[in-house]
DNA sequence: GTTAATTTTGTGGACGTACACGGAAATTTT
DNA sequence: AAAATTTCCGTGTACGTCCACAAAATTAAC
C-alpha cells in the first residue's frame, strides 16, 4: 500500500506553492517556464495521483454533459444503455452533473441532424454519442474537437475521430460466434438462413452488416459456404411474415438454424411458436423484454449480448474522469464481451451489474 | 438530480449537533433516546445518503481485513478471486486498508483449520471467506458473529451463518446449462459422460456435487438419464489417465461429450489433442490459463465461468461499506451470472472488468 | 443538597484539492 | 528611472465528513 503523494509534498519538492502545482496539473496556465520545469520534473519521478475524493469534492462547478443516443426504450438495448448512463449518474451523485439526453430517431437522418444541431446550440461540457449516421456523426465530432469538448462513444466507433474511449463490440466476431452456436447445433449438412428484418428504406445498420460478414465468413471458413441461405421479414406486418418466413420453410427443408442479425428475433419466435416448429434453432441479439420471453418460451434457443448497461456506466464514468482529471490522454477502445445467454443462465444476466 | 442532503441538514432539522447525528448515523452509542428518536425521524424522511468522497477523505482508521480463502495460484480460479480484491483494494485505495491473506490448502482440513486459527488471533475488523469446509466455517463465523465483525462469503455460502453478503453461483444450474450445452451439440441419441477428477482421499467438493446434480437432473428432465455414463480420471498421473480414458471412449463409442464438473477439463483436452479424438465436445469450468489454452486450441468446446475477478472485487467493496457504514443490513446474496465462454468470445472476456 | 461519576452534546480541527484573490516579481511602456 | 502592465505566485477559504476533546446535562452516590 503505497503512500500517498500529495500537491502539498510535491509543491514542497519543487520548491513552490500548492497554488503552482494546482496550475500545471490542470494546465491553467500562468506558469513560469522555471517553475512548470521543476514541478514536471517532480511529477515524472514520484509518478502523482489524483485522490479522486477529495478533488470531487473540492469541485463546486457543475458539469453540462450531452447525450445523444437513439431514441431509448425501456427494456430495449438503448434503454439499457440509458439504464447504465443513470446508474453512473447515481453512483457519482457528489459529482454535480447535469446531464440533457438528446434522443433521435435512428432511422431518420434528419432527427439525427436536428438532435446534433441542438447539442451544438447546448454547449455542453462533455458528450456521450451512440452513433448511427457516419458523417453526421463525424461532424459533430470535429466540432466538439474544435471546441476541446471530450466525448466518448457507445455501441460503435465512427472513424476520423477523436474521443476519450469508446465502448463498442467486435460485431464480426459476434457474427462468427453466431455462425458457431447453430452449426454446432445441428446435424453436419444443415443449412443455416439468415433473416433480415426489413425496414423503413430498407437500409440495414452497419453493426449487423458486420454480423453477416462474419456470419457467412465462418461457414466459407468451414467449406459449408452453400448451406447458407438468406430471406428477409417484416417488422410491421406480422400476418405477411409469418406467410413468408412459413413459405421459405417448406422451400427449403434443410434449414435448421436462423441468425437475425439484431433484436427482431423475437418475431420471428412467435412464427415457429405459432406454427409448432420445433427443430430450428434461433438466434438473435440483445437481451430485450421481448427476447427474454423468447428465451423463457423456448422459441429462442440463444441471444448474444454485449453489456449495453455496462456500455452506459463506463461511458459517463470515462467522462467525468476525463473532466476531473483532463489530461490529454490517448483514447482507449474497449471491446466488450459477447455474452452468450441461453435458458440456463438468463435469470443471472439480469440483477448483475456495474462493475 | 436531486439536491444532496447534508449531515448539517439533518442536525439543523432534528434540532441537534452534527455530532450527534454523526453518532446515530454509525450507530456509535452515546446518544439519548430523545435525540435518536428525532434525528431517525428526519432519516426515515429525507433518505441521506453519504457523500463517500469526503466520507473517505477524513476516514483515518486503518482497518485490518483477513481474507481466507484456498491457495490462489496465478491464472487459477482463486487466483482470479484474489485478482478482483487487489483490484478493489486500488481502487479504494483512499481507505486506509491493512489486507492479509490466509491461504489454506482446500483439501486439508487441518490446514483449513490453523488458517482460521491465525485468524482469531489477528482479531481483524472484517473478514472474507472463501469457504470449503462446511463445520469449520460454521465455528469461524460464530466467532465473527459473537464479536460483531463482518464478513462475506465467496464462490459459495454455508448456511447457519450471517455473512453481510455473499457472492456465489448456482452450481445446479450450471450443471443443467453444461447438460444443454452438451446435448444441443450431439446427435438425438448420443451419450455423454460425466469425467469425475480423482484427488487425494477421493472427496467431491460441494460444487461438484452439485453441478452434476444439475447435469444428471437435465438428462432426467428430457427422458436421457440412461445416456449418462459416469467415470474418471486422475490429475496427478496422465498416463495412467490418459490410458483409462481411451479405454473408456473405446468401450462407450457412442459418447459424443464429456462433462468435467470442475476446471480440470485441460487434462482431458490434452489426452484427446493427443489421440486427435474429434468429435466428441467437452465442456469444463473456470477460466484457467490451460482452459484458455485448450479452447484456443478447439479441445475445449466451452468453458462455463462465473466471473470470480467480479466476486472478489464486490466482496471487498461490500466489506468496506459495510465498515464505514456499519448499519445493520440484511444479508444480501448475490448470484452471479454463468458466462458462457467459446473460441470466438474468449478474447473478450480477458480484459473487461470491475465494473 | 452537594459532589462525583456518567452520559450526552457541541465545537473545532483535519483530511487533500480547487480556486479566488491580492500581492510580488518581471516585463513593458512612458 | 518611474509608472503601468502583465505575468507569476502564495495564501486562505470552502467542500462534507469523521472524530477527539471538552463542555454541558443528567444521574448516581454520599
Amino acid at each position: 500500500m503505497a503512500k500517498q503523494v500529495k500537491i502539498k509534498d510535491i509543491a514542497q519538492m519543487a520548491g513552490v506553492s500548492v497554488g503552482t502545482v494546482d496550475r500545471v496539473l490542470h494546465n491553467r496556465g500562468n506558469v513560469s517556464e522555471k517553475s512548470l520545469k521543476a514541478i514536471e520534473q517532480v511529477l515524472s519521478e514520484v509518478g502523482y495521483k489524483y485522490n479522486i475524493h477529495t478533488s470531487a469534492i473540492s469541485l463546486r462547478k457543475e458539469y453540462k454533459i450531452a447525450i445523444a443516443i437513439p431514441t431509448a426504450i425501456q427494456g430495449e438495448y438503448w434503454g439499457a444503455i440509458q439504464d447504465g448512463i443513470m446508474h453512473a449518474i447515481n453512483e457519482y451523485s457528489d459529482v454535480k452533473l447535469d446531464c440533457r439526453f438528446f434522443f433521435y430517431n435512428q432511422f431518420d437522418i434528419y432527427s439525427c441532424r436536428s438532435s446534433f444541431a441542438s447539442i451544438i446550440d447546448q454547449r455542453p461540457e462533455a458528450v456521450i454519442i451512440g452513433p448511427t449516421f457516419k458523417s453526421e456523426t463525424q461532424r459533430l465530432c470535429a466540432e466538439l474537437d474544435a471546441n476541446r469538448i471530450p466525448y466518448v462513444f457507445v455501441d460503435a466507433v465512427i472513424e476520423g475521430t477523436s474521443p476519450v474511449a469508446s465502448y463498442s463490440t467486435d460485431q464480426f466476431t459476434c457474427g462468427r460466434l453466431l455462425g458457431r452456436l447453430l452449426r454446432i447445433s445441428a446435424p453436419k449438412d444443415a443449412e443455416f438462413a439468415i433473416m433480415s428484418s426489413q425496414r423503413i428504406g430498407n437500409e440495414r445498420s452497419n453493426n449487423s452488416l458486420e454480423r453477416r460478414k462474419g456470419f457467412i465468413g465462418y461457414f466459407r471458413d468451414n467449406g459449408m459456404e452453400k448451406n447458407v441461405k438468406e430471406t428477409s421479414f417484416s417488422v410491421f406486418d406480422p400476418a405477411e411474415s409469418e406467410k413468408k418466413v412459413m413459405r421459405f420453410l417448406k422451400e427449403n427443408p434443410g434449414i435448421k438454424g436462423m441468425a437475425v442479425m439484431n433484436s427482431r428475433g423475437y418475431i420471428l419466435a412467435e412464427i415457429l411458436k405459432a406454427n409448432n416448429v420445433q427443430d430450428i434453432s434461433l438466434v438473435s441479439f440483445d437481451l430485450t423484454l421481448n427476447n427474454i420471453k423468447g428465451i423463457e418460451d423456448g422459441n429462442i434457443s440463444a441471444i448474444l449480448c454485449q453489456r449495453p448497461e455496462l456500455q452506459g456506466f463506463h461511458a459517463l464514468k470515462s467522462l467525468i474522469k476525463s473532466l476531473l482529471y483532463n489530461q490529454e490522454a490517448e483514447t482507449v477502445h474497449h471491446i466488450m464481451p459477447i455474452d452468450i445467454i441461453v435458458k440456463e443462465n438468463l435469470p443471472y444476466y439480469r440483477e448483475f451489474f456495474e462493475m
